[in-house]
DNA sequence: GTCTATAAAGCGATAGAC
DNA sequence: GTCTATCGCTTTATAGAC
C-alpha cells in the first residue's frame, strides 16, 4: 500500500462493527477510539456531531451497500427468470453479509430500541427499500401477494438473526432463510 | 383495594416495561425509580444486585408467563386436533402479548446486544423452550419437519416485531404472523 | 489533522438516618 | 422498608497545544 491517509470513509466500516458489537449506547467514545486507532480529537474532527453523526454515517453506508448490491439488482430484473435469479442472489448476499446470523443487522437492532427515534428515517428507509425491491422482483416473477411475501421474507431474516444469536446456533439462521426462500417461491435446489 | 404493600413481585412488571422501552443500558436507575415510584434505597432493598438482578427477575417473570400460558399448553396437546388448536392459541396469545409488534420481546432485544452475554441462560432458555414446545405440537399435529418449522415460526415472530417497529406499522407484524401461521400448517380461517 | 487535558453531567452503587 | 446524601467512576463533548 502506497500510503494510508486516515479518511472519514475508511473509518466508517470500523465504527459500524463497533456499533454492531456493542450497540449504540454501549459503543463508548473510548471503544470507538481504540477500534479506529484515532484520538478523541480526530474522531470529532471527522464527525463534529459526535456519536450520533458516526452512527448516521454508518447507517447511510450500510444502506448504500444494500442499495447497490441487493435492492437495485432486484428492481432491475426485466423478466420472471431473471427476477427469480435476483431473489436467489439476494438470499446469498444476505447470508454472506450477516454471516449466517453471527453478524447483527444494525437497522434491525436500532428498530428495537430508543435509537429508532433518533435514526427514524434511516431505519425505516432501509426496510422500506428492502421490502419494495423484493416485492417488485416477486411481482416480476409472477408471485401472488408480492408485498406480503416480501414482508414475511424480511421478517424471517431479521428474526433469524435474533434467534441464531439467542441460541448461539448459526443453523437457526440458515433454517429461517430456507423458509424465507420457500416463501419467495424458490425451491431449495436452485433458482 | 384493602392496602397496597410494595412487593418485589408487584414491581417486576413495571421494571419490565421500562427495560422494553429503554433497553438495558438505557434504563437508568433514575428512570426505574420514577417508573416504580420507589426510592433508590427501596429498589436496592428488593434487588441487592442492582440493575442486573432487576433484569434477571424480569426475564424470569416473562419466561414463567410464556411457560404457563403458551409452552405448557403446546406440550399438553394429546392429539392432532388439539395440537392444532394449541398452536392457533399460541399465535393469538403472541399477537396479544406483543400488541401486534408495538411491544418488544425483551429476550429478542437482549439477544442482539451485549446483554446476551450477561443473560445468556435466560435468553437461550426462553427460545429453546419456545422452539421445543412448538416443535412438539407440530409433531403431534403430524406436520413434517417440526423443528425446522418451529424455528421459522419463532423467527418470523421476532422479525415481525423488528420490522413493524422499523416501519412504524403494526400490519407488518400481522403479515409476518400470517405467514408463520401458514408455515405452522394453519389455514387463515381457523384451527 | 492529531493529540492530551479537562470540563460538566450522568451513571450505578453504597451508607446511614429514620 | 423507605428515604436522601454522597462516593467514585464513566460518559460525551470541548479547548487548545502542536
Amino acid at each position: 500500500m502506497a500510503k494510508s491517509p486516515t479518511t472519514r470513509d475508511a473509518v466508517v466500516p470500523v465504527l459500524a462493527e463497533v456499533f454492531r458489537e456493542h450497540g449504540y449506547e454501549g459503543a463508548s467514545m473510548a471503544i470507538l477510539q481504540e477500534a479506529t486507532g484515532l484520538g478523541r480529537g480526530s474522531l470529532y474532527h471527522f464527525f463534529p456531531g459526535g456519536k450520533e453523526e458516526m452512527a448516521a454515517a454508518v447507517l447511510a453506508d450500510i444502506g448504500a451497500w444494500f442499495r447497490e448490491g441487493v435492492f437495485v439488482p432486484l428492481h432491475a430484473a426485466p423478466d420472471a427468470p431473471s427476477a427469480r435469479q435476483g431473489i436467489s442472489s439476494m438470499f446469498d448476499e444476505v447470508d454472506a453479509y450477516f454471516r449466517s446470523g453471527r453478524r447483527v443487522c444494525l437497522q434491525g437492532m436500532f428498530a428495537l430500541g430508543r435509537e429508532r427515534d433518533l435514526f427514524d428515517d434511516a431505519v425505516r428507509g432501509y426496510f422500506i427499500e428492502w421490502v419494495d425491491a423484493l416485492a417488485a422482483a416477486l411481482q416480476t416473477a409472477n408471485t401472488d401477494d408480492p408485498t406480503g411475501r416480501a414482508v414475511q421474507v424480511v421478517s424471517s431474516v431479521q428474526g433469524g438473526i435474533a434467534l441464531s444469536r439467542a441460541l448461539n446456533d448459526p443453523s437457526a439462521f440458515t433454517t429461517a432463510l430456507d423458509g424465507a426462500r420457500s416463501v419467495a417461491g424458490l425451491t431449495p435446489g436452485g433458482v
